[in-house]
DNA sequence: AAGCCTTTCGAAAACGTTTTCGTGTTGAAA
DNA sequence: TTTCAACACGAAAACGTTTTCGAAAGGCTT
């Protein structure tokens, strides 16, 4: 078993200096072609790699991204990192991953322990946890730190950071622009509990696009589900006692339960109810009926965050203070679950 | 913006040496309790965190795992991700992630990235390029040099390493039988080309199956998928020229397309084709009709994994060289895309 | 022969820890 | 007063790099 040689060895085994060998190893022009073209052989032979640990500790940078989030049992956040990773490995950054599993405490031992030089910076989003206690301590530290963060998808205004997300609202607003110009009416809404911020958002956007049609806005309609296990009982009790015409889901779960129970009460889709999704996932694409959905392009924005991180990274300008948001663009991704 | 404080800031804001300082933090009896508690509370007030990687660098120790996985966009790497970033986490180890896009270079240029002293071993399943290359040199590499590695689902016996996986063949075998006793005799196998070592235990149990119920194999059953692009063409092919029975897929992908293919041309399901599925994943569980698979735990092989790679770091009785392999037992869930 | 530039290399500091060992001071015992 | 242990602390090495600076040796110019 030949452990790692370093320097050190290299240098006794030649009978020469740490530095020359050093210097030989980066082509030097102090050292002379001879025992560069010594060192450089023997280092080959060995199969030297400078080791990444020390030169991190001398750099003070360790060329790693933390990422935080909340699972990674989602289509989405597995997307997302992939689109970080992309960027990340061409610009010869690593990812260190760790999940928040929606609690706070996790969060911030995740976050505490990453901080202490194991990364350059962050790119995160947040649990569901810390956006309703509202607690952003943790975060405000590492930047106070001068650590660069960027938050994606469930970001918190109360931070100031760079941020990419989608216009959550917007597109809340086009899908159902998108039911009501088929000419439906009742539209029910299937959303999580406000403080999750894109359930929030999406909401607004639903409410918006109603008033904006002089559509009366029925509370009865909006289903605000905190536990997505059990999410069964309030869509069936929805589609038992309303007669309604369409569902906008904040999620792909939200839709195809819905779908399942429809069908099964002999609700037809989309002649009946027609059904639109958030997240553009797996499951809409090969439910049957496929879904409608709006599509979050979670490589897209992965590639974006990381972007924006590592150009704050390398361009150490020192405080630029002028943090962006950017915005990834949605689309509808028209399927089988809404009317033609 | 406050940068982290070092052991030496403190040091010289007190005026008493570095080791003073370090001693009073971890409770050393030589530092008097005037001198010990003055330091604590400094450190305290100035929030010191050790800096991790200079205690990596001292203690040859970096408390990382590095996973190296074909792709994270795949809800069972994803859950094996999970279950190892669960028992990582319970022992104070963090988890770098990073691709191989099933790139036989991108797999070597990661670990050798990750070898220089970023992890203390290694988790992974092989890129199909490398299972095809049959080149694993850059493990062999790693292990040589004392890291320990363990390989999951996707393996090779050619290296000597823990390894965790399912039996497959076995998986196979009873899935196949499954269908064999509900009266179904000609079975179509849908499956990867051979070279992924998954793919032919599959196709091995199937065929093992068929042989000890004396029912002689159709070669034009056995659909080997090279590009899950265009898997459509060749099942469309063989639901159009074959009257079958029964399907088995050798992941869920092949099975929701083949049961769309099929309904479409309205065979009905499970009345007129059976179908079972491997990997237990989100589709089977919502798509319509649900589909019958062959669980495998991911998060139980994460879990696994993790606890035989950090076994290994922690009891460093040196080379155990009795490698073992972890077999996951798989069951099969019954849903609708069979006869009951 | 004296001075000076080039060439070639090594010593040492630095990054932030932990730990071993040494050392100075104090108090008590002889 | 001397001796010795206990106590409290500091110096320094070590982990593996890179880089700055100094220095020795040789050759060249006067």
């Amino acid at each position: 078993m030949r452990r790692k040689v370093t320097l050190k060895q290299i240098a006794k085994e030649l009978d020469v200096s740490i530095s020359t060998v050093s210097k030989s190893l980066r082509d030097s022009p102090e050292i002379s072609e001879d025992t560069r073209l010594k060192v450089q052989a023997f280092a080959k032979l060995y199969n030297y790699k400078p080791n990444n640990i020390a030169l991190s500790l001398k750099n003070k940078k360790t060329k790693t991204i933390g990422i935080i989030i909340p699972e990674i049992v989602h289509h989405f956040f597995a997307t997302v990192i992939s689109g970080i990773e992309q960027v990340a490995n061409e610009s010869g950054y690593n990812v260190i991953v760790c999940l928040s599993d929606e609690s706070f405490d996790k969060e911030v031992i995740n976050m505490e322990m990453l901080a202490n030089g194991s990364t350059d910076g962050f790119i995160m989003s947040l649990s569901k946890e810390t956006q309703q206690k509202k607690d952003f301590h943790h975060l405000q530290e590492v930047i106070n730190q001068g650590m660069p963060v960027v938050l994606f998808d469930r970001i918190s205004n109360d931070i100031l950071c760079d941020k990419v997300i989608i216009d959550d609202q917007l597109a809340a607003y086009e899908a159902t622009h998108f039911l009501i110009s088929k000419g439906l009416k009742k539209i029910a809404l299937l959303t999580t509990v406000d403080y999750v911020s894109v359930g929030k958002l999406r909401t607004d956007g639903y409410l918006n696009v109603l008033h904006d049609h002089g559509i009366e806005v029925d509370e009865n309609l909006i289903i605000r589900i905190e536990d997505t296990e059990h999410c069964d009982e309030k869509i069936n009790e929805l589609l038992e006692n309303k007669s309604i015409d369409a569902i906008l889901a904040v999620n792909e779960l939200f839709a195809v339960t819905a779908i399942k129970l429809a069908m099964s009460k002999g609700i037809k889709i989309p002649e009946d109810l027609s059904v639109v999704a958030f997240t553009d996932g797996i499951i809409s694409k090969y439910s049957t009926p496929t879904i409608t959905t709006i599509s979050q392009n979670g490589i897209k924005m992965g590639r974006k965050a990381a972007e924006m991180l590592i150009n704050r990274l390398e361009l150490d300008d020192e405080e630029d203070e002028h943090y962006k948001t950017e915005i990834i663009e949605t689309n509808l991704i028209i399927r089988e679950s809404t009317k033609s």
